[in-house]
DNA sequence: TTGTACGCGTTATCAC
DNA sequence: GTGATAACGCGTACAA
């Protein structure tokens, strides 16, 4: 083994497969490329050949007559470096993955981390991939935008900053929001306190607006708005001001727009001897591992991360083969019953 | 925007920038590659037309020329499909990312889930990537040696099934191991029992041998050796069963050969009386987020990860570079003294 | 130091 | 249906 650097055994080439068939270099081209259009015996003969000498289509040469990458770049915004770790993320991750092995296409990682947009940007631009997919949820930098000017783009979640032309692909958030607090209503609770995310955070917006319209069905308003940060300490913080804030009424129910925050919930109201959900109900929103990673499991919102990631492939796939798909997809969500509400 | 597909405004080439600067393509050429033996005066005109037409070489046509592909596959073996999400990973990957940020190569991802080895396989090994990179613990597939005898190879971890022509870069678990033990013993501890990961696992093994050995310099004997598989729940049951099995005389000490078993560990023991550390003192290894989620916080050994991932890719560049680096790069581990130990 | 000319492996455009 | 042949954009002897 060992080879050094550009020394491989140099995989047969089209030439080769050609002459061991029989036929031209635009025949085997022909025949790797849809095979339409070619005599049954000369398809039969190329794909014998191509069998025998094991012949991989050199990806440079194609690309470069071609004038198509067949890459995607997967782009992580440079103020996200605890990306990966996040199991919603991973999960998306996965979705695209899962997607793009289906296809021909190959996956490009660009960590946009301590890089001022520049040289991942010059690459993109640059023409060395088909197209592209973004995950963010709050940045919107300009770097994005000459992105979506250059190549096909799809965002994971609605950008931060929308536009008509962007494409991306979300979870219905406001449903959720609204999936989860019908859920308390239908318990019997009345009394409906939310710990919410970061109003610069769509998804934490829009969980926010589902709140309040389901509230607002039902004739009730909000018993208190917090802000938890996403986090599980800003979840622990906001639950126990909660507390400190209203000393006479407590609320009856909370919804914590993401299970870490309803994890933090959950601890900090039985530090202080509240049970939950007997004295508190409380429901998150994700089904991440930590509504499971301890008792008492948290009743949640799932939101179909690893789908999400599929569509967002598939929206980008579709525009490159020329099709016009919608420009925003929207996925559901889907209640989690379980023990905290 | 909308470009169609292969529709690029298609970006500078070499001619347009030598036409600009007054040159010919091969001196542009040697200025973008190194920029030696050309004349300050046309390199400073390469330069400014390189600027000014914002020229970005192409990979294809560089590739196709250069029989290079300035590519480095990262592969994700097929059973790993939590992967990402592992804290543990996520840092190795965020290392590998920075390091081939400052290279000029491209990361490919491949997730050989749900693929026999065959798609992923062909592509790597039919010279599409420069070299690449296996993350794994417990699998060593046969794909992987077709992909080692294709193209230049590092494995993250010491691989399941070691061969002398491999290439990897591991952390010392063995001294890691040592060391908290060590602590331990230094606190008084001597009735000092382990919860290993699976056997199957190189980390797991090295780690309990740490264990042994340290023990056995300080004339001590383990107390109980209990197995808990790497996961939160293993660890509580080997905790519980720890109790059990010795109801006479109890350990005064467990090392945890992973902080998620170590946690699981603190929890079944709070769930049954035992103070941590007053009782047992518990020590983790990791230093993952579990560590500091909730309290007491973890004491802990701390190993590299992101240093790992930045290891792993200057091996690998520096084998393409035609440099002939050491087979194993192995990296220290640190001792985190917090709550538990 | 610089330029010329050829080849890298494939696709696309033609005639046949 | 099939086969020449010209690009595709770049690296690199080789010559100057």
């Amino acid at each position: 083994m060992t080879a050094g650097r550009g020394t491989r055994p140099s995989a047969a080439t089209v030439e080769q497969v050609a002459e061991r068939a029989g036929v031209s270099r635009s025949t085997v081209s022909r025949v790797v490329n849809g095979g339409s259009r070619v005599s049954p015996a000369a398809l039969a003969a190329v794909r014998a050949a191509i069998e025998e000498l094991d012949y991989v289509p050199n990806r440079a040469a194609r690309s470069l007559a071609s004038r198509q990458t067949h890459a995607i770049a997967l782009v992580v915004p440079e103020d996200t470096n605890r990306f990966f770790g996040d199991p919603f993320f991973a999960a998306i991750v996965a979705g695209i993955n899962a997607a793009i092995t289906d296809s021909d296409y190959v996956l490009n990682l660009f960590i946009a981390s301590n890089d001022p947009g520049s040289k991942t940007t010059r690459y993109l631009t640059g023409g060395n991939v088909d197209g592209a997919i973004v995950v963010s949820h709050h940045t919107a930098d300009t770097f994005v935008n000459r992105i979506a000017e250059a190549v096909p783009l799809v965002f994971g979640g609605r950008p931060a900053v929308p536009r008509d032309a962007y494409y991306y692909v979300d979870v219905d958030n406001v449903a959720g929001g609204r999936l989860a607090t019908r859920h308390l209503i239908d318990a019997g609770h009345r009394r409906i306190a939310t710990i919410a995310g970061p109003g610069t955070m769509p998804a934490g917006e829009d969980r926010l607006l589902g709140f309040r319209s389901e509230l607002a069905d039902a004739g009730l308003e909000p018993f208190a708005v917090e802000s938890g940060g996403f986090t599980a300490e800003g979840g622990a913080a906001a639950a126990l001001h909660l507390l400190q804030e209203h000393p006479g009424a407590r609320p009856d129910a909370i919804f914590a727009a993401s299970d870490l925050m309803a994890r933090g919930a959950v601890r900090a109201l039985a530090s202080v001897g509240v049970r939950v959900p007997e004295d508190i109900a409380v429901i998150g929103f994700d089904d991440s591992p930590v509504a499971v990673a301890e008792r008492p499991y948290l009743t949640t919102v799932r939101q179909p991360s690893r789908r999400q990631g599929e569509a967002i492939t598939e929206v980008l796939l579709a525009r490159l083969a020329g099709a016009e798909p919608q420009h925003a997809t929207i996925l559901d969500c889907e209640l989690v019953p379980r023990e905290t509400a």
